[in-house]
DNA sequence: CGGCGTTTTGAGAGAGCTCAACATCGGTGG
DNA sequence: CCACCGATGTTGAGCTCTCTCAAAACGCCG
């Protein structure tokens, strides 16, 4: 789900854009919150450092994807935000975003729903961590994203991409395709994975 | 966070309780929702059915937890809701909670707060699980869920439900854990395990 | 005391990771 | 048009680590 297609109008007018050098910090623990954040291109590591200074990745936000968004609720973050290799961001301020919902329940109600679908998904993703089996990893990965007609799964980055979302190494998830499609279980083509019954 | 520290008390009070014998469906998909449900006791999983009659689990919820929330923005559900166990619920109408939300900004304000933290601590859970050694998985835990003092952490239930939520066998994470002792990294208490700088 | 669930330790096997080599594809520039 | 280059895709072989199965010690509660 894009920015631009729940945001109010005249807060994504709001948005600010930012480039960040490789190694730069968007923000740091502690620091005062500004707002949400979306990733305009590169990836953002939110990292906490541990008592004994080892560094903690929470998450890795990449293009399009928001991150922060517990920020309108707490008055200063609670991690360090950081570019690996460098990125552009773009910042809607608290204070917009925040009237906007008061002003507009509408808003507030479509934002909500994001926040629960982003919560449905990860907790889908989670899920699939649980099982073991790369095999069964990938299956669990196409049958829940099917399309309307329970068997096309339309790919939408590359496979190495994949591979990291579902917590395989790219070898592990070629082998695991590879052994489907040669079970006859999947069908594979340029972008897409077509399931077979049998 | 419970549902009593930020559901409005009259949406609380329109509360309905309802048990479940095992392997009742609380919905199925397609049901026209009917709010979001809160587990009392037991466990309620969230599964799908595929193209070739496989379920597939999208979340398991235990007690105190919410689940269902993508109801109150969906006219229908989106996949079954099935105990196995037998589990107690409490529904929250979506009518009622909605109209809570348009008249009441600040309760939507408190809702977005709990989706927006609830979506942190997945995002960091998934991130755990990206971390294939047992050991540092278990520090990635330790260091995350440290107290203020940034060296204690208190268990809450037993090892053997920690080691479902980190996604280890409950040996490895024995041994992990022994591991560590072993080492001084940590050390162990009744319920709470305490950091050590070296 | 007896029973049940958690905690702990042991031994073995399997699955995915790591390292490595090679194929393939798309883009770039001579 | 072709050579080159980098990234993705693919396959092979060995190893490590966790899982699995098993057994026993421990703690709690009736």
């Amino acid at each position: 789900m894009a920015i631009k297609d729940w945001l109010p109008a005249t807060v994504q007018a709001a948005g600010v854009e930012r480039v960040l050098a490789p190694g730069q910090a968007l923000f740091r623990l502690g620091d005062p919150t500004a707002g949400i954040y979306e990733v305009l291109q590169g990836e953002v590591q939110m990292v906490r450092v541990d008592a004994s200074g080892r560094e903690i990745i929470l998450y890795v936000a990449s293009a399009s994807e928001i991150f922060a968004e517990a920020a309108l609720f707490s008055p200063v973050y609670r991690c360090d935000a950081v570019t690996k290799t460098g990125a552009t961001v773009r910042l809607y301020p608290k204070a917009k975003v925040l009237s906007a919902f008061r002003q507009n329940p509408q808003a507030a109600e479509s934002f909500m729903a994001i926040l629960a679908r982003e919560i449905m998904h990860l907790r889908t993703r989670l899920e699939q961590r649980n099982i073991r089996s790369a095999r069964d990893r990938v299956r669990h990965f196409l049958a829940f994203n099917a399309g309307t007609d329970g068997r096309t799964v339309l790919l939408r980055g590359t496979l190495k991409d994949l591979a990291g979302e579902l917590g395989l190494t790219h070898e592990a998830l070629y082998r695991a395709l590879a052994d489907l499609a040669a079970e006859g279980e999947i069908k594979r083509s340029k972008n897409k994975i077509v399931l077979r019954n049998h």
